[in-house]
DNA sequence: TCTGGGGTCCTAGGACCC
DNA sequence: TCTGGGGTCCTAGGACCC
């Protein structure tokens, strides 16, 4: 049977959200900057046409921010996550088997299905339904396979004529793109291979699709291969319905101002540890293993560099935030050196296991009273119902060390205090306000 | 002055085992 | 003087993705 795959893709997915409750926003540059107001993440249309690059520090393009009078929005991800969750399930229900690959995309799975046997009419409904109920435009390339569907999608996204909807499945066609396509446009060439495929001779799509499997292989690696057989039509990756659990999960952040003092610090690995332990409960795992890092910033060649790291075991394996904040305070002690402005910390968690999988050895008594489960249980409730925030004593030595969020949009959907209200003006006119 | 955060997969090399 | 062959597990580092 012959693999159908269709990518779909939110069009310049967080200032689309931000424009949403902004209708007044339309047909200005837009641009959303990462977290600490650092970097430029995400860019409206009109954004990128002002020549604003992805991932370019804020205070480079201040100047061209003032000319233009572009609008900037802090990363508002409780907006982007509910405004996702809208999307993914409007997909759901037009596609019998979806795989959620990041928050503004996701693969379909349309082998076989029959009201899909025309393809086009297919993307076409799919972008229609989106648009008219969450006001969200997306593109959609239909391949078969993923890295053909991903490069279906870019066309669809370039080309305006194609009506943000292109059908790859024929190969003539699919020669004809990879041929105009430059390989490092190709989902797998990152930075590092792009040069070296491009002294092999190798600049377009189709020179790495008709290029030798093996030697490709032996010249650089298998993950390059299974592109290369990708495509040519050759399906080797499958879709993941079921996000896999997590094997590691990371919490840190750099610091809206430097840090220089230890109560700081502490308070900011006590938070980052509270966070990692809900996401660890919340895919129903244990952990046996905490590293804790700290970091000045490597980009400040006036300043002095540090930048350390502790790798801190747990007896057994724990989904219980108090063992982790036992664990990090000794981890941050070990490797805490005053005198320096540190910029970033974070904790990471890994060596997971399923509870009740843990083999402990033979003198061993499980000393883990069934009380920690229902307690962190309680906690999670409590800070999931939103009527208050239950934390630990750990982060509340100092306050010193939060994020720069200036350019905060409310929580139009997910906030009762922050909802849009529209007010009538006249029958026949109105207006979308924030309060 | 100001440069994000959170993941995955693969490979090579060392330690260790019989 | 002469010093094998085959395996596993772990870690660090490199590459990629959004």
């Amino acid at each position: 049977m012959t693999r159908v795959f269709a990518l779909v893709d939110c069009n310049n997915f967080y200032a689309s959200c931000e424009r949403l409750f902004r209708p007044d926003l339309k047909g200005r540059p837009i641009i959303v900057l990462s977290n600490n107001d650092g970097c430029v993440v995400a860019r409206s249309a009109e954004a990128k046409s002002l020549g604003i690059k992805m991932g370019v520090p804020f205070f480079q393009i201040q100047q061209l921010v003032r000319e233009h009078d572009v609008q900037v929005f802090s990363s508002n991800y409780a907006l982007y996550g509910d405004m996702s969750a809208r999307v993914m399930s409007l997909l759901e229900q037009m596609a019998p088997r979806v795989e959620v690959y990041s928050i503004d995309e996701a693969f379909l799975d349309l082998s076989g299905v029959s009201a899909c046997s025309d393809l086009e009419t297919f993307g076409h409904q799919v972008r229609f339904e989106v648009q008219k109920c969450t006001g969200i435009h997306v593109c959609v390339g239909i391949a078969p396979t993923k890295t053909l569907a991903k490069l279906a999608n870019h066309a669809a996204k370039r080309y305006p004529k194609t009506g943000g909807v292109v059908d790859l499945m024929d190969p003539a066609r699919q020669r004809r793109l990879l041929s105009i396509t430059p390989v490092d446009e190709v989902w797998g060439v990152g930075r590092r291979l792009a040069p070296r495929l491009n002294t092999a001779g190798i600049r377009t799509a189709l020179e790495l699709a008709d290029a030798n499997p093996k030697s490709v292989r032996r010249q650089f690696n298998v993950v390059l291969e299974r592109t290369l057989r990708e495509l040519n039509g050759i399906s080797c990756l499958e879709l993941d319905t079921i996000p896999p659990s997590k094997k590691q999960i990371v919490c840190s952040r750099s610091f809206g101002e430097r840090v220089t003092d230890y109560d700081n610090m502490h308070a900011a690995i006590c938070r980052y540890v509270e966070r990692a332990c809900e996401k660890l409960r919340a895919q129903r795992s244990t952990a046996r293993m905490l590293n804790v890092f700290i970091r000045t910033n490597p980009f400040n060649s006036t300043d002095p560099y540090y930048s350390n790291s502790a790798n801190i075991g747990i007896p057994e394996p724990s989904a219980d935030t108090r063992d982790f904040i036992e664990a990090a305070v000794r981890g941050l002690r070990s490797i805490w050196k005053p005198g320096y402005r540190y910029m970033k910390a974070g904790v990471m968690l890994s060596d997971f296991y399923e509870p009740g999988t843990f083999q402990p050895s033979l003198l061993e008594v499980n000393v883990r009273p069934s009380s920690s489960t229902v307690l962190m249980e309680t906690l999670d409730r409590i800070n999931q119902s939103g009527l208050g925030q239950v934390w630990f004593g750990g982060q509340s030595r100092a306050k010193n060390w939060t994020m720069k969020r200036q350019y905060l949009s409310p929580s139009y959907t997910t906030r009762w205090s922050e909802i849009p209200v529209v007010r009538l003006e006249s029958p026949l006119e109105w207006r979308c306000d924030n309060i």
